[in-house]
DNA sequence: CTTGCAACATACCAAGCGGTCTGTTATTGT
DNA sequence: ACAATAACAGACCGCTTGGTATGTTGCAAG
């Protein structure tokens, strides 16, 4: 990559994460420029202002991330019991820094559904993306589930709950009240079988 | 009640209706002292700073507010079916506005869990309390319940979908989605039942 | 009638913010 | 050799923020 290239990925790595952590609005652009050890106009040379650098930051850093998280469980040839899998890893797999800091999506999603109409549409867009692929799983087993499902309600809960969880474990610091909801959304979702 | 008082009341009530709407950070104390047709001087007489202020908030308005919420829908005589209710009519009564800003709870849990330790342990001990409610709630009528059923995990489940059904509501800016997700829950909480 | 304090009002401050403007350097095509 | 441009660096600016310090008013006790 080219050096150019290699700094506008630096910038968005650093974005990402420090977004993560504090959220976009608490995120300080000097913070930003030292960690990166750049300038401020190399920052505005490869952004035209900081909400741009955030729309930036969520397509080509969270959303890909976030269908390469979702993707392989759903993809499973049971994507109830890869659901199920993927929750109790990530269960497994969270250290307490990522308990702390939530879900970036979920993140903005509290943060800025209701201050910039851009990061909505955005979010929305992905959430919508999510559930299209939580039914296009469900609806290719749908012989194994129950009568009576409906799949997009079914989809949104999973999602909603998920999300639920990870805020629970932001106020108690720890991934106990996490792996107690997952272990009952699994429940909830293997109860889908017949 | 004294003229100090009443200040003091509508400098918290102002602050809990703008920390709703746009968090605590995001809050400025110039909207608050414009919006009460104070001075900076009356603010700073009744609350030392911001962070206080919050947490004046939070423990008058936020916690009371809460409680009353919830408390009746599980005091009834079936708390499964006052859920239900609760939660239905929660999606009936709620307007655009509401659906838009999310449960304050929620957001303060959201924004400031990570960030300041004093709204942390505050949201903790009032999750920890509903919880707690839920629980006796369920406990009282175990008879009626099915076996097998933690009730924390299924209390803190039931929390932690709540919270991810308000927090969708934001990103599409109505309640259809939180409709579904109230309407698979109760699906979920019925089925508690033998 | 005066003293004193509660309950404010107002002016002011340093710090940090996002953003702009000009300057510099290295490379590259001609 | 020279001009042009990409890719920055760094100084600067207006504005807002939370917070402070001083000034003012009304009432109540002695």
């Amino acid at each position: 990559m080219s050096d150019a290239g290699q700094t506008r990925q630096k910038i968005l790595a650093v974005a990402a994460d420090e977004i993560h952590q504090h959220g976009f609005q608490a995120t300080s652009l000097s913070t930003i420029l030292s960690r990166c050890g750049i300038s401020k106009g190399a920052l505005y040379y490869h952004f035209t202002n900081k909400l741009e650098l955030g729309y930036a930051v969520f397509e080509e850093n969270y959303i890909p991330l976030f269908i390469a998280t979702w993707q392989p469980a759903l993809s499973q040839d049971d994507p109830i019991e890869g659901l199920c899998d993927f929750f109790t890893s990530m269960c497994d797999a969270m250290v307490c820094s990522e308990a702390v800091c939530g879900c970036p999506l979920n993140n903005l999603c509290e943060e800025m559904a209701n201050v910039d109409e851009g990061f909505r549409l955005r979010i929305l867009s992905m959430q919508e993306k999510l559930n299209t692929l939580i039914v296009e799983a469900l609806t290719r087993v749908q012989a194994d589930l129950r009568e009576g499902l409906v799949f997009s309600q079914v989809a949104y809960f999973i999602v909603a709950t998920f999300h639920g969880a990870t805020s629970l474990s932001k106020s108690s610091r720890n991934k106990e009240l996490f792996q107690q909801v997952v272990a009952e959304l699994c429940v909830y979702i293997r109860s889908l079988k017949k």
